[in-house]
DNA sequence: GATAGTCAATACGGTGCCGTATGGAAAGCC
DNA sequence: GGCTTTCCATACGGCACCGTATTGACTATC
């Protein structure tokens, strides 16, 4: 709680209200009451309310995407098997919330559209390389890859806030699947 | 293009607003002009705003699933597998927008989250029926019909708006997965 | 301790939307 | 033809929000 706020002060609260609310939520005066200042310091860090929203989609592609990927990496394991039940036990378990709101935001918004589609293609890339180190073909790693991907977005969309116990055991069967020959 | 309007043509502009723009977009004046009317007959067929907002929802449970099991029951073959995969080529390859802005708009609302929760425990129970009737346990039917219900979802948040050639084969790729042993 | 730079409070006009009140037009009924 | 019912137009007050202008307060620098 520091006396003065920052740029990033302001996104932060973006972000939150983004992932509980939807983007239709983050307006200026009620970010303000929020952060419990008013508007006139968010209109001293931004020209307008379009600035701020260009920096949440921005802050959104930087934290969504580099920071799962880096755990990834530290955390799992030696061979792609590993790693990729390392990645799937991380982002399964992960709040989806955010990632949903600006999904839905981009329907409305070709800015946020392109983002959403650079970052999928990312994420895409990324979980396809696992399938590719574990021996399948190029199709397969593909095709294993998007199955793998639209299952956590789609488990985002379906609300399912945490992982139970029952669910990390079909999490696991939906890796052997996607794993088996 | 009736010189009168009833509640239905109000529900489906809305219907239309929501799956393009989302439900913040949902709003008397805007729809008015889109019917090319004022809200003076908006106030006429509906008390508030928000009784439009429920007679939304209660459209969306209705078309969204009931609509696609009769469909599939007639155009299905006679055993389960090939119900499966009548079912999968009519849903992946339908519009997924309406039903992605529901989700974001379950987020705030807690009544359409209950009506969410209600159809998606109806479209999975109907998947599931099917890897049971192709001899799975429950416990393997639940898991395989979550992944292929989930991938559904997930397809429709990514914004990918028809089935392309290589999508149908990915798509016949994942049916072979769910259905193998 | 004066000065410049940084951040926030206040006050204002403008806009889009909500819901209400009221009047009017068209269609059905007697 | 009157009368009622159904549907729509118009006009209004109120609210939430946007962006601007202006002033005030705190901090750092010299």
């Amino acid at each position: 709680m520091s006396v003065r706020l920052g740029q990033q002060d302001w996104v932060d609260a973006g972000l939150r209200t983004l992932a509980g609310q939807g983007i239709d939520a983050v307006r200026v005066e009620r970010l303000a009451a929020d952060l419990k200042v008013t508007k006139g310091s968010f209109y001293w860090h931004f020209t307008d309310r379009q600035a701020l929203l260009v920096a949440i989609v921005e802050a959104w592609k930087e934290r969504s995407t580099l920071e799962v990927i880096r755990r990834v990496e530290v955390q799992g394991g030696d061979d792609a098997s590993a790693r990729l039940w390392a990645l799937m036990e991380i982002v399964f378990a992960s709040d989806g919330r955010l990632d949903q709101q600006v999904r839905a935001w981009a329907a409305t918004d070709t800015l946020v559209r392109r983002s959403r589609d650079h970052i999928d293609q990312l994420r895409l890339e990324y979980v396809k390389s696992h399938f590719e180190q574990l021996g399948f073909s190029d199709a397969e790693a593909q095709a294993r890859a998007r199955f793998c991907y639209q299952a956590l977005i789609g488990q985002f969309a379906l609300g399912r806030p945490v992982l139970s116990q029952q669910d990390r055991a079909e999490l696991r069967l939906l890796f052997e699947m996607l794993t088996r020959a």
